[in-house]
DNA sequence: GATGAATGAGCCTTCATTCAT
DNA sequence: CATGAATGAAGGCTCATTCAT
């Protein structure tokens, strides 16, 4: 793996976190990754393309990350709960990357490219939220209603928490997890 | 109230809408409002304060669209209620402002402007958490945290409604206030 | 008309002229026309159009400064005359005119947008030519092949006499008109 | 002769003939020429060194193909009618080096490098041509504007053959040959 | 107040050249 | 000698802001 181009990623997401998007100017992501101008276009063929792979690997490793020890054949209340916390906690270890990815995630150009993109993750989700509806556990609502609400309520949560607004504890995070799942249980 | 201001704010906050923030240009806000380059300065030192001015007033717009009928003598639980479908239905209403609202609270130099400002919703919102928690109707969780998943669900629902992703119905919503209080009633 | 407009060309004319279209920068342009760089893009969308419109402004002064006073009631032998000196006296009065129109015709994004693109002037040549030969003056040779040859020298020699490789005084002129008469009559 | 020096002065050739001199990078010509970037810069000290070096090998080549079988000791009218079908005959044989020859002569760095050069067919034809008039066998007009005249003529021929406006055969380069001799005889 | 042509700092991107391997 | 990733100066172009009318 080469190691200016990561050089490059992580200065990028610095910056952008750092800036906003707007603001981040190729010359300084060149001089953070203590790199010349021309090296960046080596790896990435514009602006756009460097943001979005930025954006793609963080999502990637992101979806890894969450489903990590992921067990399908688990009982079905215990995959929700997992995926939950184990997205909270994610989002705690890397908030940085949790809060670009979402932020990102809105970006006109970025929204574009990643149109009718499904990541295993969603369809995780996705997958236990219709058996839970099943086997009754769930209230007689649409899967993806409870899919956006409970992805909204994480981000705010992870958010909120980078921005000091609210502490994230363990135990606090196991009362948010508990709140999601009384929120649709049947 | 000056009329070639509004028709440059409206100008700015269809523009916004539909091009996002960093490709409007001064030049476009002036044609779509039928008015000179050098009037807008008339009204607004900057862009950057023409885009704050329009952010205040449409969220200034929002709590009073919001907290329009609400009865601060009502029990709790009907406050809580009436909250969360207010809410969603000024969403409903008013998409693009609803949207746009939250999209620029994201922005840099807005967050930076907003820091530590407290909105009338804010206040009722908090108020009347702190409140059912005094009467043993909510879970023992920090009302920020509460406040922090309610508005991310809130605005999860009407993002993904604006972008088809749902359809939000009169019944639909029901089921989310309802879901709402359930997560976090003890 | 503009005055802006018309100092950023002849300002492109002569930076052109002495350094070549290469090596002719935006900023030099504005510059050596007084003007702000921005100024530039109000009248030409880009370097190109810029440099196509001056191309295009230039011959089209060429046809109408040949053309001036041509009779085409005249007898065929002395429009074709008529037509060489003419086009050599213009090359005389407006070297830089001249040499820059034939050098910039060569270049590849201007040849693309005059392809098939006819001039009076041409017209008036083949037209002429083509008389010439119904009225049996002329050698029985393709007209477009004259008509190349008689291009080509004049080209030829109004550049060699910029370059003061040779210098054509009106004695002179009427040789080489006389040659190029006496090449193809019959 | 090193293989890989001529390898990259033919994908130089090529690629300014399909492209034009400014559009062509080292990069493009290192790939063309199945070289290394830097292996070029073995060779040549830079792009213009490139440059100029293939602009004077082609014409080289030329001139000794132009003169090749010319007998200085013929009389002189056959010698210039020699020279003249001789020129147009490479032209067509050759007709990427007689354009590019001639395209390059007229880029501002190469004049520079090619002042005050004086080529034998250049002296060939000079010296025929004094020849001629001092045998009264021209008309009396300056040897160089002759062989100016001559030269535009021909390079049109050839450049408007290659463009498709003209086709020249056998009889049409005989026809223009007569022609050129008609223009100057006494 | 209203206008929009003029301005130029600053952005993204290219490409001739170098140099460590 | 050969290689090609790395470099950064320089180019074309944009756009927020100004100011003469």
């Amino acid at each position: 793996m080469s190691n200016k181009r990561n050089q490059i990623l992580l200065a990028t997401r610095d910056l952008v976190f750092e800036q906003g998007l707007q603001d981040v100017t190729m010359t300084q992501v060149a001089q953070r990754a203590q790199v010349g101008m021309g090296t960046i276009y080596n790896y990435f063929p514009s602006k756009e393309d460097l943001v979005f792979c930025l954006f793609s690997e963080m999502k990637e490793a992101m979806i890894l990350g969450v489903l990590e020890g992921y067990n399908a054949t688990q009982p079905v209340v215990e995959r929700v709960l997992y995926l939950l916390n184990s997205t909270v906690q994610y989002g705690l270890r890397h908030p940085r990357e949790f809060l670009l990815t979402h932020q990102l995630a809105q970006v006109p150009f970025i929204q574009e490219r990643t149109k009718n993109n499904i990541s295993p993750l969603d369809m995780a989700l996705n997958q236990v939220i219709t058996e839970a509806q099943q086997q009754q556990l769930l209230k007689a609502m649409s899967p993806d209603v409870i899919f956006v609400m409970v992805s909204g309520m994480i981000n705010a949560l992870v958010g909120a928490h980078m921005t000091q607004q609210i502490h994230l504890d363990q135990a606090t995070i196991k009362q948010t997890v508990v709140a999601c799942w009384d929120a649709f249980k049947r």
